[in-house]
DNA sequence: CTCAGAGGCTAATATCATTAGCCTTGAGGT
DNA sequence: ACCTCAAGGCTAATGATATTAGCCTCTGAG
């Protein structure tokens, strides 16, 4: 390394605190340059544009959600389990409500193990349900629009009226549980 | 008014015909003065600016999923209006999904009041179920975070896998129902 | 027939992203 | 001790885009 200088994970680390102080729109390479002391065209030596950056943001975003919901997940098992997991991502999204608005869904190859491996944590936490194959795959669908529709509208504020927001999601969980627990009828 | 030619209607209109075709983020005031045959500058004349311009587009998409969601509970009650509206929601957000990305959720008073007759509608379709105050919040919300959690990851395509997203869908509702239908444990 | 204002236009400015091409420095091989 | 070369900075230049200022021209109301 000719340089102590940067680095693209140095880069992204600069980006996250931009992101969390000023939202994702205000991820700009101006602003990180700026941030990083450095000229704007620099930071094209660490990192290939500004849609690249973007998409490392979000890698980083998901290894640390996949860090909370694995811490969630460990030593415990059914509905222990599945809420642990809903409580931990809400309030990974809740602590960083600007980062967890930069987390891309559309799927991108440099991301894509990072997904799979927070599909495996809820597909974890969600075995004690006894669920087989497809039924898993439909189950994770669930937990996660759940999850995802909640922190998104948390996040955004959308959720004006007074009533108390754990007691919401209490009853998002509830619904999961109960939802997996209940036969379907026909 | 002194020439056919545009209103901020009209705007509207071709900002949504462009979100439509190239994605939220393709709406930009150069797009649209062009689809317009007009100077850039002259859309000012009809719009304070870009960002109200998203914000226009929003309540457009807002009134529209309004539409959608009381025509589906229209005639309806108990569980089967609960499910037309999470039918009708998931397939407005699927036949326009750029479109339903272009929802803006942070609350703006400009929007208030089709915010407010959107949730009045899913109070509306929870109606069956006799809750009372707060708990009616409670489940609207609920409500609203599954069905948008899915509507936004469905449109995203961030589900990946083979399986059937109707079927998803429909445990979505299930656990929805069954929440609202068992009791919670203490 | 007049005239005020609605609605277009051009010119100008600022911010960004991105590319091209140059320069310096230090790590390693000789 | 040198030499070289590439990593990593830099400046200059280009091209979107948003936005503001100020001008011009119809058109409809009086």
């Amino acid at each position: 390394m000719t340089r102590a200088a940067l680095s693209p994970d140095a880069v992204v680390d600069i980006a996250l605190r931009i992101v969390d102080e000023k939202g994702p729109d205000a991820l700009t390479l101006s602003a990180v340059a700026a941030r990083a002391g450095v000229a704007t065209p620099s930071l094209y030596k660490h990192v290939r544009n500004l849609a690249e950056l973007r998409v490392l943001v979000s890698g980083r975003v998901m290894a640390e959600l996949t860090e909370v919901a694995s811490e969630a997940v460990l030593g415990r098992s059914g509905d222990e389990a599945l809420r642990a997991l809903m409580d931990g991502w809400r309030s990974y999204a809740a602590r960083h409500p600007h980062r967890y608005s930069a987390l891309i869904q559309a799927p991108r190859p440099e991301t894509a193990e990072a997904g799979n491996r927070l599909i495996g944590i809820m597909l974890a936490a969600l075995r004690a349900y006894g669920l087989e194959g497809s039924a898993a795959i439909h189950a994770v669908r669930c937990l996660r629009a759940a999850m995802h529709g909640f922190a998104v509208l948390e996040a955004a504020g959308a959720f004006q009226l007074a009533e108390n927001l754990d007691e919401s999601y209490a009853l998002l969980a509830h619904m999961v549980v109960s939802g997996l627990r209940t036969p379907r009828e026909g």
